[in-house]
DNA sequence: CCAAGGCCTGAATG
DNA sequence: ACATTCAGGCCTT
């Protein structure tokens, strides 16, 4: 017997983990890839492409998922709170571009420098009378020029994002292997990625590449942990060196499960919420 | 192994 | 106005 899927659409994209998707009378359009989607409020997908979408992840036993996660009064405040929000399953080449250009960065520009590589670099499509580009192919940002990127707004970014594209064209990386690797071997083969450090490794490996188990540990979530969770990880440090990264993420899987990484997002949201910051 | 500094850019801050 | 700071890291020294 399968659960009724629920999702509360609107939060799940307003938690930092899509850029390139707009609201327009009641539906949001979002482009994943060489995909382009349409969802209404309760959750209903349609491929404007007519292509197969795992994106809202509805095979997920969410109720399982929950359960799981939820370890404490913080956790479970969050989950209550932001019922609703899932993580989706984005378009692995687009995704690692995203958060390629996230780093030291904000969501606006992130969105606005990936507006502009769509715009420039995708493929134009018209829909119900409205222009949307796909996000470009990992060949075409390979072949365009640093300079051309730049255009983007990315700046020191640029030679990262070109050689990572070169990597999938060459196979260096490649996501099918990925998606069926395990977390550690995963992570290994994108941290080969220049740009891609642990964070953002993370940060693809859970919105992308359906490791759950990923937590990504930005300035926030070490925030949230030192003000929430200080008995069960203590943290030191200001900046979180390379070995304090892995072993607070052994911690948090420890504790949190497998699922962790949907810990993550329910703390995520709730706090970012609490400093009411301004998304798409 | 750890700490410090630089990096494009543009919005926010003083 | 104009300068300075800072933002959901990463890389090099």
């Amino acid at each position: 017997m399968r659960n009724k899927f629920t999702i509360d659409i609107d939060n799940s994209i307003n938690s930092g983990q899509v850029f390139l998707w707009q609201k327009s009378k009641n539906y949001w359009y979002g482009i994943d890839g060489q995909n382009i989607l349409k969802i209404n409020q309760k959750g209903k997908i349609q491929s404007m492409q007519n292509m197969k979408t795992s994106f809202l992840r509805k095979n997920d036993d969410i109720e399982k998922i929950i359960k799981s996660v939820s370890r404490d009064k913080t956790i479970k405040k969050a989950v209550k709170k932001y019922e609703g929000l899932r993580i989706f399953n984005q378009d692995p080449f687009q995704c690692m571009i995203s958060f390629i250009i996230s780093s030291n960065s904000n969501i606006q520009k992130i969105k606005s420098s990936l507006e502009k590589i769509s715009r420039k670099f995708g493929k134009k499509v018209v829909i119900e009378d409205q222009e949307f580009f796909l996000f470009p192919k990992p060949e075409k940002i390979a072949k365009a020029s640093i300079s051309e990127i730049k255009t983007c707004g990315v700046g020191y970014r640029a030679p990262f994002i070109k050689e990572a594209a070169k990597m999938v064209t060459e196979k260096k990386i490649n996501f099918e292997y990925l998606k069926n690797s395990n977390y550690d071997e995963t992570k290994r083969n994108l941290r080969l990625i220049p740009g891609v450090g642990n964070k953002v490794a993370d940060c693809i490996m859970l919105f992308s590449l359906n490791k759950l188990d990923a937590f990504p540990l930005d300035t926030w979530m070490i925030k949230i942990l030192e003000k929430y969770y200080s008995k069960e990880f203590q943290i030191e440090t200001k900046t979180i060196t390379e070995k304090q990264y892995e072993i607070l993420h052994e911690k948090i899987v420890d504790y949190f499960g497998p699922y962790c990484g949907f810990a993550q997002q329910f703390l995520f949201k709730m706090e970012r919420e609490n400093y009411e910051k301004k998304w798409l």
